[in-house]
DNA sequence: TGTGTTATGTTATGTTATAACCATAAATCA
DNA sequence: TGATTTATGGTTATAACATAACATAACACA
């Protein structure tokens, strides 16, 4: 489980850092993206893209399929969210900035997903592409296993 | 491109290995999976279910999803292929013999993918999740980027 | 020969993602 | 302002990826 001691926050930081990112860079956060980045930051666990779709459709207006993936894509490509690819899910970046590089801890237990971006990782792949002749553009790293809280509680 | 000389050579021996770690393992290397893992390793390029479906399909019988599916994870349990989550689609392992870690470069001009399984990552792997208290069980790596050949070419 | 087990066939459907085309809104600028 | 362009989202349809559920075959071996 995430250590988060009120999710709420989480949500607000991470609402008011995508509208920040979005004025920095002439974007906009329309009603549809904003909904979409809420969503997913219901909870730390990735969220899948018809999930979020039904809930959207609960709210007014018919929404299809393309609405919710052309949301996620402008989500992804700012940065405001990462795709956990093992599992067609989506979750909160939890630092947006642009880091090109994701290392997500993917918790198998409570199915929370924690970013573990380090300099040391990012050091670590950038030699192992170095010793191929490899020139690197982006990398996505997911470890799979038992997150700290589900360790103590079995 | 990938630098094998021969990529004959590279389908024997996979398909060798195959025998071998059924044999070892008394696990049957039905026709099915033997083809499959044949057509897997037509190249170093990722290669995706429906198309192993076609190729299958040709022959006599008629192959349908699950057919393809099941040899699939039979190969992948086995440590005979690996999954790039990132593309949908299944890649020959190049030293089978189950590791569970599996690093691959993707070189997006030619497609084709190779490994880079090295103590050096599983070291910096191990000790990201151990600095937050994460137990471990499996991780994928896809780094994104141009192989030696790609960038010699352009 | 019968029983259990594993592998594959068969049918159907579930899940994930995109193409293609249209209407409208908002931004830009002559 | 009005014309033009661009961004956004609606709509319909379908492509692409994957599995459920049940039937049958093939085999191992008591």
């Amino acid at each position: 489980m995430n250590s988060c001691e009120t999710h709420k926050r989480c949500i607000v930081d991470a609402l008011s850092k995508g509208e920040e990112i979005c004025a920095e860079n002439g974007l906009k956060f329309t009603p549809i993206r904003r909904k979409v980045l809420e969503l997913v930051w219901e909870s730390h666990k990735p969220v899948k893209a018809y999930t979020i779709l039904k809930k959207l459709a609960k709210g007014e207006g018919a929404r299809v399929p393309p609405t919710v993936y052309r949301a996620l894509d402008f989500l992804l490509k700012n940065g405001l969210v990462h795709k956990i690819n093992s599992l067609n899910a989506f979750v909160g970046c939890s630092h947006p900035g642009r880091h090109k590089q994701c290392y997500f801890l993917i918790c198998t237990h409570c199915d929370e997903v924690t970013e573990c971006c380090t300099a040391q990782l990012d050091k670590a792949i950038g030699v192992s592409a170095k010793d191929n002749l490899f020139k690197e553009k982006s990398a996505s790293l997911e470890i799979l296993g038992t997150c700290q809280s589900c360790s103590l509680r079995s």
